[in-house]
DNA sequence: TGTAACATGCTAACATGTTAGATGTTGGGG
DNA sequence: CCCCAACATCTAACATGTTAGCATGTTACA
């Protein structure tokens, strides 16, 4: 349900998909891994080459990531990994955090015994990443929270777009060094917004995640300064 | 939606702008206007020969189609024009009103003078529309009101993203018979929304849009028995 | 020496040929 | 008469050849 995203990038039914929804998928994962860096030139010919296709089934691929505001392309000229702008993270946390609290005050007054305990399957796990300082595992958690939170509103489409406006958000992450403690605090909140849904509060709830949210958007600030190379 | 939409589609730049550009917008122009209507078939060789384009940039149009949910792809079989579902609409019509009452509750607190000038002068244009029982020309203002309201947060995407959401609401819509007085209560809707906004109150402003916004997919509920043959 | 015309080597955009999978039809056997 | 399999005919998906715009470096000229 969450993780759809490790699901589709797993090997499994990977040969099932079209080629262009390979390379879709495949190149989404190095540029959000920033293996492709902001500003990077994508040389089509190579990439045809390591995937082994053909330029028609990667132009159709590049077509959705400029869709998903990960790539640029400049016409007759070249492809190239979009670089950051801070309004466009700003907007795309504008977006989120919309359809994130639109979903958790519905999502308060509609929500079963089973998704809570889905939920609190995942603090237990979230919990133990931290205690093994596994920050990748914990991040995985931590998506997998939200996604577990959009998903029980029964709405299919939410998870999808609201990991599309925030997608940049989520590559520019990967940029902040771990914060002591921050993890911690993270899981707190987390634990806070399960505490009002449990007790069915929808004004609480998206209080709650409101906070959260905006916690990150604080710490994206600063790194405009710290690496103006991967910002337009 | 078809506001700004409209724009692009004017012919001034339309040359300037790529085959699958022009491709992508008067396809969906034509799915919007149920010029094709839901169900049916699309030939691509037929829409090359119509277009005077080749395959390829229809083949990227169609794709650009199929994110927004107007087009369906089956593998090596055909291209549909999407049917409609009623999950769908309700999940697009939730995302906008999640968007939409995100922005006004912030707009409540910034908008400007000339802003609330441009809904004034827009409200009379609708009262103008009314008057002159011009039903498409009331549909452009409403969509502009929405679009005004949007883009006065300063946020460029979200008149995009909403629209997108929102693109099969749209569709379905134009299967509504107009009905007598539901311009009046509509028009009485958007005042009661810029009054709200006049007197910078956050609250009131959000669910005077709610209940706007709420009130067309009551409409739009019984057209499900009435052209079931356009339902998935 | 500075600048503008030009040549070269890139690229995306587009056209078209080819492959393979899905569907609908038909004809033969039960 | 019905079922089913082989086949004909669609289609999307993919590969590849072609065109034209852009950037860059070089040369010729003021």
């Amino acid at each position: 349900m969450s993780f759809k995203f490790d699901e589709n990038l797993g090997q499994s039914d990977f040969s099932a998909a079209s080629l262009k929804q390979k390379a879709y998928l495949a190149l989404q994962k190095s540029i959000l891994d920033l293996e492709f860096i902001p500003g990077q030139l994508l040389r089509k010919n190579d990439l045809c080459k390591r995937f082994g296709i053909s330029r028609t089934p990667l132009s159709e691929a590049i077509a959705l990531l400029v869709q998903d505001g990960l790539v640029e392309v400049v016409p007759q000229a070249g492809t190239y990994v979009a670089r950051f702008s801070m309004e466009d993270l700003r907007e795309g946390a504008f977006i989120r955090e919309a359809i994130e609290v639109a979903a958790i005050t519905l999502l308060a007054e509609i929500i079963t015994e089973a998704q809570l305990i889905e939920l609190r399957r995942n603090l237990r796990l979230q919990r133990a990443f931290i205690d093994d300082d596994d920050i990748q595992g914990f991040y995985a958690m931590d998506a997998q929270f939200h996604a577990i939170l959009l998903n029980s509103t029964g709405y299919k489409r939410l998870n999808r777009v609201a990991d599309n406006a925030w997608m940049n958000v989520n590559r520019v992450r990967r940029l902040l060094l771990p914060i002591k403690g921050r993890l911690e605090a993270t899981f707190r909140e987390h634990k806070k917004i399960y505490n009002a849904l449990e007790q069915k509060n929808p004004a609480k709830a998206g209080k709650m995640l409101k906070e959260h949210l905006g916690q990150l958007m604080t710490f994206v600030v600063p790194l405009e300064q710290e690496h103006p190379e991967y910002f337009a």
